[in-house]
DNA sequence: TAATATTTTGACCAACTGGTAAAAGTAAGG
DNA sequence: CCTTACTTTTACCAGTTGGTCAAAATATTA
């Protein structure tokens, strides 16, 4: 609770999270045990949990985490921009977080395939509250002439699954194109997409 | 491996592999117990392990059943059909797959973000031919003027996030959408995406 | 440096894990 | 009906799980 870390643990906090993003990530929670998380920090099991309370405690802080670095973005687009760009500066942004933080987006996709059990709270609330926000400003655009008329959830949500899929499926993308830096092509596609779905 | 199944087997079998689809696909292989699977299906868990050697057995029929299954329609493709209604066709099976099929599609999904350490082979050797035999139809096509000049790889890409995005990640749909049944305007959108995607 | 506060560890625990063995129960064929 | 083959259960096991506790080690402060 206190905001005044010393160094030890502002360190050791840290390490606990990254390692618990890297395990995590990969397992799932329930496919998760401490004693991975505790080998991938370098700490002991009963050091992690002076650090956390719980097991859930690291989940849940990563996933906090998590929820306000993915909605600030869409919060972020500019309805009197150029709606095209607008979309497309936010799709680019999420792709290159794929590219950037695979683990982050595994970790959500992992926590909502599994039914969202501790952020169904937040889906329902703020994540609605923001698509809803960004769902009216396309409609405007849309009303305005700027774009074409679309689907504006499914837009959103189509936006999400392509850009997404880089990390989440990163496996089958390597396994089909081979290993290799695949973003640059898929952010070029991604964009000629938006850019026919879009232009009027 | 005797082809001759008797009722009982056959009814267990597939009683086993119901419930073991549907707690794999919400927990990941790791974060299933057998004990799950047997509440799941009304057994018990050594009868489970009567039918099936290991709690890895079932996970792995269930695998090779979903693989075949998916990438039959892939195969299904008519290079001679006509492109957009072609492609059109397929993205429709597999957002009907999504709707119906849901389970499937979170278990792969579980298999792949956690790195496919079971399908890794397949992944390279089938999946990666069928997708490669698609990618030149589609270059074909492009070639001879019929869809425009895209990156059938991406292409594919985005077909399969966007349709398996309405399984996966539907807890999310329905938090900002409403509970309710929002495939037939996911399918309009997609026909519209394609259409502009693919037209010359 | 001595006293205090923080950090780390080793030993431990009850609950749960995948899996086994043998015996009890049930179905099928003669 | 009775023998044989199949099915199911009960009791159990060794290893793992998240988590505790008190003591030891280390850092900080006076």
């Amino acid at each position: 609770m206190s905001k005044f870390e010393t160094r030890i643990q502002k360190k050791n906090h840290s390490a606990i999270m990254l390692a618990g993003l890297k395990i995590f990530s990969q397992f799932g929670f329930r496919g998760s045990t401490l004693d991975q998380i505790a080998a991938e920090s370098g700490m002991s099991k009963p050091n992690i949990l002076y650090y956390f309370q719980s097991k859930d405690a690291i989940y849940e802080a990563l996933l906090a985490q998590l929820l306000t670095d993915w909605l600030k973005p869409v919060r972020d687009i500019n309805p009197d921009g150029d709606p095209i760009e607008e979309l497309l500066t936010y799709a680019k942004h999420k792709i290159m977080m794929s590219r950037l933080y695979p683990r982050e987006s595994r970790l959500y996709a992992n926590e909502i395939i599994q039914g969202a059990p501790r952020i169904g709270g937040v889906l329902k609330g703020e994540l609605r509250e923001v698509v809803t926000t960004l769902v009216e400003i396309i409609n405007a655009w849309s009303d305005a002439g700027l774009i074409r008329a679309v689907n504006a959830h499914h837009l959103i949500f189509s936006i999400w699954a392509t850009t997404q899929h880089y990390a989440d499926f990163d496996v089958q993308v390597q396994a089909v194109l081979g290993k290799g830096d695949h973003f640059p092509d898929a952010e070029q596609y991604l964009e000629d997409m938006l850019r026919r779905i879009l232009t009027v």
